[in-house]
DNA sequence: AAACTATCCAACCGCCTATAA
DNA sequence: CTTATAGGCGGTTGGATAGTT
């Protein structure tokens, strides 16, 4: 199983504050350590791992190691479609969150989901955004010619109402993930929390690259919106709006 | 049989946020 | 209020292995 001169190899020695912690694959003795430091003293405060077994690890190697293999509750084997489609669907739902895509396959990781979807679905995805180009390149054209007609339209301002649509777009993709959040109930509360942050902000972000780019673009408003097309072309493609 | 390619996956890194001091 | 620290997350790397040419 181990190859001891690749071992070698890998291993590199990083000093920290007069410690020297050891990098790399983990020994069973390592594990062994490790998993008796959880018996005794439970999950969480990594960094007293050493102090306490004596193990040359730092705090984030520790749990790495602990949440990625050691864990009782991690399911083995390969995904199963079952767990594939589900994985599918929350991607295209929230993109490379993958702890939150986690939290609904109970028994695996995120590094784990993160893994399989790039070995399984970077390459369709790398097609599909070519896909998505030339799509994008044709509205544009079309655009163009559109806009032509509509100059004057543009040179006044956006119709309110066309706004309000626009938000209560960005609100369903908002709603549903506080529906999915507030069934996780293996997320702690500070996770959600942190959770909710996030997806605020990014959500501003989007709203706001989304808006952007749509301005830049001369994109007409109302004739995205109307078109449901287009924003269903792009939630196929890239799962959401804001990816393309 | 050798070389090459694709896939798998463990582990590291840097960044960010929450929390304690 | 500020700073330091711990923990969490996504991105990336690189070795091992399997499959193909």
């Amino acid at each position: 199983m181990f190859n001891l001169r690749a071992m070698v190899g890998h291993w590199s020695w990083g000093l920290v504050e007069d410690e020297v912690w050891r990098k790399g694959p983990w020994t069973a003795e390592e594990d062994r350590l490790l998993m008796e430091y959880v018996r005794i003293y439970g999950e969480g405060r990594w960094n007293s791992v050493a102090r306490l077994t004596g193990l040359k690890r730092n705090g984030k190697s520790c749990r790495l190691r602990w949440v990625n293999y050691l864990r009782p509750d991690l399911k083995r084997g390969q995904i199963t479609p079952h767990e594939e489609s589900i994985i599918l669907e929350l991607h295209a739902r929230w993109g490379n969150r993958w702890s939150m895509i986690a939290r609904s396959l109970p028994g695996r990781t995120d590094n784990e989901i993160k893994n399989y979807w790039r070995t399984h679905f970077k390459k369709k995805e790398k097609d599909s955004s070519d896909a998505n180009g030339k799509a994008k390149a044709r509205l544009l054209r079309r655009q163009q010619f559109h806009q032509q007609q509509l100059q004057q339209q543009q040179q006044q301002q956006y119709n309110p109402m066309d706004m309000n649509k626009i938000m209560a777009l960005l609100e369903e993709e908002h709603d549903k993930n506080n529906i999915s959040e507030a069934l996780s109930s293996s997320a702690s509360e500070t996770e959600k929390r942190q959770n909710t942050t996030n997806f605020h902000s990014q959500t501003a972000n989007n709203e706001q690259s989304l808006l952007s780019e749509l301005n830049t673009n001369g994109f007409v408003l109302p004739e995205i919106l109307n078109e449901g097309l287009e924003v269903g072309w792009a939630m196929e493609l890239g799962g959401c709006p804001w990816q393309w």
